[in-house]
DNA sequence: GCCTCTCTTGAGACTCAGTCTCACATGTGG
DNA sequence: CCACATGTGAGACTGAGTCTCAAGAGAGGC
């Protein structure tokens, strides 16, 4: 699906070493639909004998995640997933069916966290928003079955 | 520093038994100040001699929190704290140094659902809204400090 | 007050995510 | 093409959270 060389250059842009593992957790995370969990990209580089431990793989998510190549979702089941994605800040709606996300903006929040700042007294310096639902595919046979039934 | 009976009527209205390791973890619960993790409360539980297996108190927090007597937050380093408050949705700003939370209410966010189900065509279920920063008390000495130096 | 029945509990085994260590491998700049 | 810092894999380790199961204890009925 994806293209990995937007990971790849990242990582080379800042610095890190191009190497082998490092390539292919890349093209790993570019072949995911929607969000995954580390979990799911260590059983993909076993199931395609990739040699990458499990170690490996946490690291480099790590540092994409410090690069903004990947964010970091709270599931509401308290998993924790991944989306790759553009390196701005953003937030994202996920589907609870099929994993899919979409990333949002960030224009009407910073209204709220301005406010809520005022409200409180708190100097607010991080936030997140994540958004839990069904995307269209999905909806879709389920607005179909509803008007079949 | 709070009233576990708050806790403890949530319980008894919705039909689980008043048994005594769940009075002991409302009045742990009612402790807190700010945020805390279920391993606190069963340090707390063990400090206090309480008696309270560990799993009693994972049991109850679910309870709780399905109750909407307690609310899990998801920490930025991934950590999964909860917080008491009243059970109706809002969200939390969460002091990043003393744990504190407050809660604030849901208004301006529901226009931005609203506006995000438009614009991406999903059906938005669910929502999390964290805000992160810190509290007016630990604003103060950071400010007095940077003034005097 | 006490009995019974069901819900709840505690201990501890278990699972699974994530981290750490350390000897070995490998990019990269010179 | 060499040297050496950076990165890697295996596997031990930690700590959160779940599960099981026999034993304990609320709550309603008598």
């Amino acid at each position: 699906m994806g293209d990995p060389t937007a990971i790849v250059t990242a990582l080379d842009r800042a610095g890190y070493r191009l190497t082998e593992p490092r390539r292919s957790v890349a093209a790993l995370i570019a072949d995911q639909d929607g969000h995954f969990t580390a979990a799911e990209l260590v059983r993909d580089a076993r199931v395609r004998q990739l040699g990458v431990g499990r170690a490996t793989i946490f690291r480099t998510l790590e540092v994409l995640e410090d690069l903004g190549a990947v964010e970091r979702l709270d599931l509401p089941n308290g998993e924790h997933a991944y989306v790759g994605c553009e390196p701005a800040h953003h937030h994202h709606v996920v589907c609870s069916r099929c994993g899919r996300t979409d990333e949002i903006d960030d224009e009407g929040l910073r209204a709220i966290v301005v406010d809520v700042a005022r409200r409180t007294g708190y100097r607010v310096d991080d936030h997140r928003l994540e958004l839990f639902g069904l995307c269209p595919a999905c909806l879709a046979p389920a607005t179909t079955a509803a008007a079949t039934a």
